[in-house]
RNA sequence: UGCCCGGUAGUGUAAUGGUAGCACCAGGGAUUUUGAUUCCCUUAGUCCUGGUUCAAAUCCAGGCCGGGUAACCA
């Protein structure tokens, strides 16, 4: 990338290009699709979509806008054992929320069972697959090792007719689960370990939530995927690092069927920081209860990330900021918060709310009086228009911004010290009241009324500006503070004898449940990032009610107080 | 131990034989009715050793380090 502005892209400043992205052009250049771009987001409906799907998504949808292309939505369900419709459902709303659109295009590996049987049987008449009768155990032992060449299934030659009667008992099911296997015929010494004679079809008597009872014997992957690619006309068939080494029989099988051929292209896999997207790990967390459902906000599922006040914009922009290669490397959870950030700071409205609330007495403000004061509603933009904020005698301020002992760097309230209110007043703290333990529960302070709006006649400057909520008009809400769900940035860095799970971080939810807001955050809306002031981006919890109103913190604002007064010590 | 793939500031990435650049983080400063935002500045990098070349992050060789890989999972 060069300093030239994104949106006025000359030709003669091209932008860089991932080496996905490098390879397409070069194959519009040479015309070896036919000018044609097709790609497809293949997920197997077995678990909810997290931030790495998101990944992929974003790289698939997004080349084939970029090139004037067609993405498919194709779930590969192959093993009826794990998937189900609720995760189908849930994948096909989790790609729509974050803005894709697969058109008619919506595919499922089972829509090619019957092809693919035919495809099995063309390979058993051309004497290139087999039935085997070994068990698994057996199948596992004759692989053979990583060092070691494997060993011929005594069942490798049977006749072809001996072959095509099998596999169709077989899938008239006149065997009991792993009974048999159809296997493709290609070389058990073979360094690659994929292709030492890989089991292409397996015996499940199984319900399937498409198929139904129709079949009994179902595909593998590897022989499921490469085909489904090429019935869809697919160009670039673009997956993750670890099927680098299942590229040579994804070739071999389309080679062998002799049929349409797209391109396999693999890029690393999207690590974070903080999270595990280990799609076991993520079921395991919630079927034990460790997080409230796939959607808990501090799940790095999208939609967690949705709940938890995340926007479908911010998660692209984190997308395309990781960029495309085959490093497996670690991106830092603050990059995926800063493109929150980024996106909510341009269109967040901003309100005042209490967290930790003190309160306070103006002893010199009317006891019966209330002010209707305006407040901007995002500062950056205009357009956003300005509210009415009520103020009156008493309010509530944020414990934080009040020390009794403060050092001088300290900007904010402390007995004798002047702060501005903000679109209010300056006020001066003129005495403490404290409970019986001797905390502070609440301030006493006087007013200046020469200030309303928050200028000083006179000139004089106050250090810090602080936010507040009228405490009659307040609404009283929960809120809730999420912090990083595991304790280690890698979640699975545990010494011997322990567990990932070891690593969860005890506090990563914490309920706040006496927080007082603006009187205008009684009518918040669901999907409306606000900003609280100095505190965060925050928006309203899926569960919330008007008789218990809750909002979820997204992201905290950046902090350079508390990281100075955390180096203070 | 075989095979495959990688290695550029702390992190994520660009440079495709010709000035090692960008973003985040970190540090410093300016502005500020959010200790936010915005703006400016600074620190810091080609895994190693050879070779080819006028010229190597880039090509070649050897090494080192990291990842993946031995489900009837995907």
């Amino acid at each position: 990338m060069n300093t030239a502005p994104t949106d006025t892209e000359s030709p003669e400043e091209k932008r860089s290009l991932n080496f996905i992205e490098q390879i397409i052009e070069e194959d519009l250049k040479t015309g070896k699709w036919e000018g044609r771009v097709h790609t497809r987001f293949p997920p197997e409906p077995n678990g909810y979509l997290h931030i790495g799907h998101a990944k992929s998504i974003c790289l698939n949808f997004g080349l084939a806008e970029q090139f004037g292309g067609k993405c498919n939505l194709r779930f590969d369900d192959t093993n009826p054992t794990k998937e189900e419709q609720e995760y189908v459902d849930a994948i096909k709303d989790d790609i729509r929320w974050l803005g894709f659109d697969w058109e008619d295009r919506e595919f499922y590996a089972s829509d090619y069972f019957e092809q693919l049987y035919d495809w099995a049987v063309q390979l058993i008449q051309a004497g290139k697959a087999y039935v085997c009768d070994l068990t698994g155990d057996e199948i596992r032992e004759f692989r053979g090792t990583l060092t070691e060449p494997g060993k011929e299934s005594p069942f490798r030659n049977r006749p072809v007719e001996e072959n095509s009667d099998l596999l169709e008992r077989m899938r008239a099911g006149e065997f009991a689960n792993g009974e048999k296997t159809l296997r493709a015929k290609i070389d058990m010494a073979s360094a690659n370990v994929n292709l030492r004679d890989p089991v292409i079809y397996r015996i499940l008597h199984a319900h399937h939530h498409r198929t139904g009872d129709e079949w009994c014997i179902y595909p593998m992957y590897d022989y499921t995927h490469g085909e489904s690619d090429s019935i869809e006309k697919v160009t670039h068939s673009i997956c993750t690092l670890e099927f680098e080494n299942h590229r040579p029989l994804y070739d071999w099988f389309l080679e062998n069927l002799g049929i349409y051929h797209p391109q396999q292209i693999e890029f690393s896999r999207l690590n974070v920081t903080y999270m595990v997207t280990s799609k076991r790990k993520l079921l395991d967390l919630v079927k034990e209860g460790r997080v409230s459902g796939w959607d808990d906000p501090r799940m790095p599922t999208i939609c967690g990330l949705r709940r938890r006040g995340y926007t479908p914009e911010a998660i692209r922009e984190f997308c395309r900021a990781v960029g495309v290669t085959k490093f497996d490397g670690v991106t830092q959870i603050v990059e995926l918060e800063n493109s929150l950030r980024e996106d909510l700071n341009k269109r967040a409205l901003r309100v005042m709310a209490v967290l930790k609330p003190l309160k306070v007495v103006i002893e010199n403000y009317p006891e019966d009086q209330v002010e209707e004061l305006d407040a901007i509603n995002n500062p950056g933009d205009e357009s956003a228009g300005k509210r009415k904020v009520p103020f009156s005698r008493e309010l509530y301020i944020e414990q934080t911004d009040f020390m009794e002992d403060a050092p001088k760097k300290f900007f904010r309230l402390s007995v004798g010290r002047e702060v501005r209110l903000r679109y209010a007043y300056f006020v001066t703290c003129t005495d403490v009241v404290k409970d019986d333990d001797g905390n502070v529960i609440e301030l006493r302070c006087t007013y200046d009324p020469e200030t309303k709006g928050g200028n000083a006649p006179d000139g004089r400057k106050v250090k810090g500006t602080i936010h507040w909520v009228s405490s009659e008009q307040a609404v009283t809400a929960e809120v809730r503070l999420y912090d990083h769900l595991f304790a280690k940035e890698d979640p699975n860095d545990v010494e011997e004898g322990r567990d990932w799970r070891d690593n969860l971080k005890p506090n990563s939810l914490e309920v706040l449940t006496d927080c007082k807001l603006e009187r205008n955050l009684a009518d918040a809306a669901t999907n409306t990032p606000y900003q609280f002031e100095r505190t965060g981006y925050f928006c309203l919890d899926a569960t919330s009610s008007s008789e218990k109103v809750i909002f979820n913190r997204a992201v905290s604002l950046r902090n350079t107080w508390g990281k100075m007064q955390k180096k203070g010590g």
